[in-house]
Formats: structure tokens, sequence, C-alpha cells
DNA sequence: CTGAAAGCGCTTACAG
DNA sequence: CTGAAAGCGCTTACAG
């Protein structure tokens, strides 16, 4: 922030981009009656000279920046504890958090307009959480100058957007090791959608170390469905029907784990003496669950906190260390594993 | 929002304050080379024509105007839950929030400055989750024409500041009546703080239903701590100490009640053959707990709704409903309380 | 779709 | 300390 290097007004735009003033002031002000080209030259120009318009300019040399916060699902405690994150680094930081739910009507129009709207009011730094944009939706923020950063575990990343997740794929191999090294045999897989980027990467950690630990891979062992109880309390039901059932499950997420717990309690089997059961995330959940759910922590504040350093970074024009961050996980054991009976 | 009303002209200001343009600039942008007498003039024209600088004018014509919140302990389930609600509600109303965390040093100062700050970056309406402000620290926003709406079960109401919160002593008579009415002759009370005002008007309610369903109260049966597991864990224990232990507990809030299932489990007495629970808040943690837990719901979502539409209502100069508003609780049976044993 | 001209709201520089 | 005059940065209205 050099304060007082001398303001750039609209005419060095408009004479950079080879326009008139007048022409420039429409681009900025999101009018229709400009050909594309010229539009392009002229946000090109802001971009390249660091124009701001009068309203862009916050009073008071500067005062707080804003940095947008879209999430989706802010239902899930994932989500809370990403915004968390996000809002601890925004105090760090000294710039404030507008927090939007993702409104389910995320039309390319819709954001088209909602990009126009946030340059408008010089807002250029979002974090998008969980979004599910298309390539061609992020791209319209690149267009209108604004930093955009990604924690969508949800999804495969998009080229020249970074993306914020951990590492799941490890995360999955060491909860399923962990299991593996109790002395389980029998392990069996209850997941989200396989399409699901972060499912894909945990299922095929728990099918790495099962290969890296000599166990055989049974298919009838593993069950996707959804990233909620539901899904764990029907996945189990279906597991012990086999004839030979797991003796360990290593679950998805902690919702689909809490279900199963449940699911075993009601079935009068003892997690964990019958049944050792894993979840993922490290929610806070796991501390409510009898017993206590073993379970695959996510650093999700530090995703939140990193995603918020990295929007920051990329708008002031600062080197970025990776397009693609994966922060570590880490295997919190509690007390729903344990070696199998008769060992 | 009756947003096409002509826009105020600093020439408008300077008309009715008897000045020149320049003169009033003068005063706007603080220079000191104007007399007292004149200043004041000044002054009072823009307020009372309600002038804003450009600066504090959102561009695009009034965009989405911004609501400030602020949660001081996000890390609370409750504080989420409210904080969805007023999100809910900022979806509908076509406004967007500005979110930050409760600093902890929110001297007067600092209260003071903040203000000034909202003010010049054109936003007027705040609402304060348990904020803990002083009168005088509230009476800064309203110098500021910042709207302000509290949220906060922990203190009493402050005059002139509308408060949103839920009938805290109906649930707690509700919750204790729901446990004699099962049967239950010994119930005891774990709560927070009793200087909490929700606390006391939950305790109050508990104390409500014993009279009238003709229970003699007893003192030993009530424990006080903080609103956390532990205070549940260390209360039961103490209770079920006693000569004659409680069959019932009502605990102030959910995460005590947590603490308290846990604790009995671990003491191999079963919730609800030997101990009925009762816990306050409704918060999703009632459906993860083994058994899951009867509590007194609060209507969270709709308290953060209402708090927003009652702050716009404020920023708009329109009337609103009632100064307090307390919404109904509702008591949400689940599986943790039962007739005491030997009925 | 573009830009010369007029205009708006504000600030600055300066004469009194 | 005040305000007429000049000026700045931007937008609007309109001719081509």
């Amino acid at each position: 922030m050099n304060g007082s290097a001398k303001r750039i007004t609209l005419a060095q735009v408009a004479q950079r981009a080879g326009v008139s003033v007048p022409t420039a002031s429409k681009v900025l002000s999101g009018r229709t009656d400009v050909a594309d080209r010229t539009r392009l030259r002229v946000q090109k120009a802001v971009q390249d000279l660091g124009y701001r318009s009068p309203h862009e300019r916050r009073p008071g040399g500067d005062g707080p920046a804003l940095v947008d916060l879209v999430i989706a699902g802010l239902e899930s405690e994932y989500a809370v504890e990403v915004m968390r994150g996000i809002i601890d680094g925004a105090t760090a930081e000294q710039v404030e958090i507008v927090i939007s739910s993702m409104t389910p009507d995320m039309s390319d129009a819709n954001v088209e307009e909602w990009a126009g709207r946030l340059r408008q009011g010089g807002r250029r730094r979002l974090v998008l959480v969980t979004s599910d944009m298309s390539t061609e939706q992020l791209a319209v923020f690149r267009v209108n100058g604004i930093s955009v950063v990604l924690v969508d575990p949800r999804s495969k990343p998009h080229d020249g957007v970074p993306t914020v997740c951990s590492t799941d794929w490890a995360g999955g191999r060491a909860a399923t090791a962990h299991l593996l090294e109790l002395g389980h045999r029998r392990v069996g897989y209850i997941g989200g959608a396989y399409e699901v980027e972060c499912n894909r990467a945990r299922q095929s950690g728990y099918l790495a170390a099962l290969v890296e630990l000599g166990v055989d891979f049974d298919r009838d062992l593993v069950v996707t469905g959804r990233f909620d109880p539901a899904t764990g309390a029907d996945g189990i039901r279906r597991l012990l029907a086999l004839p030979d059932p797991p003796t360990a499950v290593f679950c998805g997420n902690d919702a689909i784990a809490t279900g199963v717990v449940r699911q075993a309690d009601a079935l009068g089997i003892d997690v964990p003496a019958d049944l050792s059961v894993v979840g993922f995330d490290g929610t806070p959940m796991v501390e409510n669950t009898i017993p206590r759910l073993t379970s695959v922590a996510q650093p999700l504040r530090q995703i939140g906190r990193t995603a918020l350093r990295t929007v920051l970074q990329l708008d002031r024009g600062e080197p970025i260390a990776a397009q693609h961050v994966e922060l570590a996980t880490n295997l919190v054991v509690r007390d729903s594993t344990a070696p199998p009976r008769g060992r």
C-alpha cells in the first residue's frame, strides 16, 4: 500500500485503451452499449494501471477492505469451520468479510450481473466455498478483475483458479492403515458419491492402504451414497448382512460415521469391540458420539485462513505459493477403534 | 427503500445553512479555517437533509445495502444458528452481511472509532449477537446515526435498543413440567452462571413449574456453573452423590446436557431408565447424543431473521412491532426422558 | 457503438 | 473567515 502514489484518473485509462473518456466511463459503469473488443481493452487498461473509481477509493486513506465469501451449504459443520478460519484470518489481516449464502440460481446471467455489482462496489476479492461453479463462470470474475480462490473439495481444480483443500488421499490411507495395523482384515468403506472429488481421493487412499499392507480388496465391502448419516446407517446394515462381514469400516466423513455408530447401537453391536469405525473431517460432532469417534481431522480453519491469505495476495499482485494447496490431515484416534475380537 | 428519493447535493446543504458551496465543502472535509458558528450551521443542515458525501453513497444507485453483523463466540452452535437465520433473512431482503468476530478489546475508544468508520463507509445497520456492550457504547452508535438491534440472551435489555430473544422462562417451565408430568419428584437443575439473564429466566421457569405442580423446591438440587459439558459432568456427579439423588435433571443448555449424558454413561447409569435429562437450545447436537436428547428448542433462525428485519425497519424509519421481542420456544421430546423407575 | 459537448457535484486556489 | 472563479473527474444526452 504505497498510499500517496498519484491517483490514476479515468482519462489515463481512456488514453491507454485508446478510447474517449465517456467510453471508458460506460465500461466502468457496466453499460451494455459498448463493443466487446472495446470493453476488453478498457478493462485491461484498468487492470494495468490499477485504476479505482471514486467509489472504490475509500475515504480515510483506504479503510478496511472487504472480501466476499460465498458458501454453499452453510448447513454443514464443514462449511462453518472453514468460515471460522476465514473470519479469524480476516481479523488478523484487517479486512472485513461480506458473507452470502449461495443462491440456488447461479445461472450464467446471474453470475455476470453479480460480478459486475461486486466490481462496482469496489469488491475485488472473492472466496468461494463448495460452489460448483463452471470454468466459464469463474472466467467472468477474472474478466471483471476480481480475484477468486476456491475451497471446493467436491470438484476438480480449475485452471488458473487457486484452490485450497486437504490431503484427502493421504488421510484415507492413514485411516485405513490404522485399522489394518490394529489387526483388522475385513475393512469396509462407506462414502459419498464416487464422482465427488474428495470422496474419490479418500476411497483411493483406502485402496492404497489395502494394497500396501497386502490385504485383498473386496468390492462388496465398498458402499457409496451421500455424505449423510442415512448413508452410514444403510451402508453398515448392508455390510453386516454379508456372509463374511467387516470388523471395521472407514467412513468418508463424520456424518456417515455417526450414522454407522447409531445403527450399530440399534443392532446391539458394540463399537469398538465388535466393530471399529473411523470418520473423516474431525468436526466437533466426533466428541459427541458415544463412543467418541476416531477420525481423520481436516485442518478446516487453516484451510479458511489460507484461502483468505491467498485471495489477498492475488489481489495485491503478490506471488502465491502454489495454485493448488493441500494442507495436511491428521488421524486422531479416539474410542471407536480397537483390535478385532479374538486378538 | 424509497430508492429514488432525489439525492441531496452539497449545494442544497449550503443553501439551507446560508453559506456558499465551497464553505460547506470545507466543513465536510474537516478543514479548520471555518468559524465555529458556520461549522455548526453546516453540520445541522447536513443532518437535517440527510446529506451523504459521494463516498458514503454506495455506487450502483444504491446496490444491495450492507448490514454489519458482529458475533461474539462464533464457536457456539447457538451463534452459528442465529447467523444462519440472519443470512437467510439477508437473502430474502436483498441485503448483504458484513460479518466480524467480536474483537476482545472493545474499549470505548475502539467502539467510537469503529462507529465512525461504519458511518464513513455508509454502513448504518448493525446486529450485535451476545456482545456484552455497555449502554454508553451502544449510545455511540446512535450518535453516529447507526441503527442497532441486539440478540443478547446474556444481558438485560437496554433502553431504546431493540432486542430479540426467546421465551426462556416459559421454556424452562415447560421442560420441568414435562419431567414432573412423567412422575419425577426429585428433579435437579444444572445451569450456567446465575447472573446471565437467560439462565436466570430458565431457572426461574424451573422453580415456577415445581411450585405450580406442588413439588417442594430443594436448593441442593440446583447447580450452576458455565454453559459447557464440564459443568454438566461435574454437576451430575454432585447431584448423584446426594443422600436422596434426583431421578431427572433439567439442564440450562444442550452442552451441559451432553456432559450429563456422557458422565452418566461413564458411571453406568442408564439414560433415560435411571435418569431423565432435558436440554435447552435444540442445537443439532441433540440428534447426535445417544440417546437423542429431549430439549427445549429455541427458534434461533427465526431470531436471526427477526433481528435482521428489525434493523432494516429501524434504518428505514418504519415503526417496529416491539422494543423487546420474545419468540416462542418449543419442547421437543426425544429419547432421553422417561418415567422414573418403578412406575 | 463512439465520442465531442454540455453538465454535475465537488474541491482548490486565491482575492478580499 | 468567506465566497466568486477556475478547475477536476466523471457522467449524461445526443449526433453521427
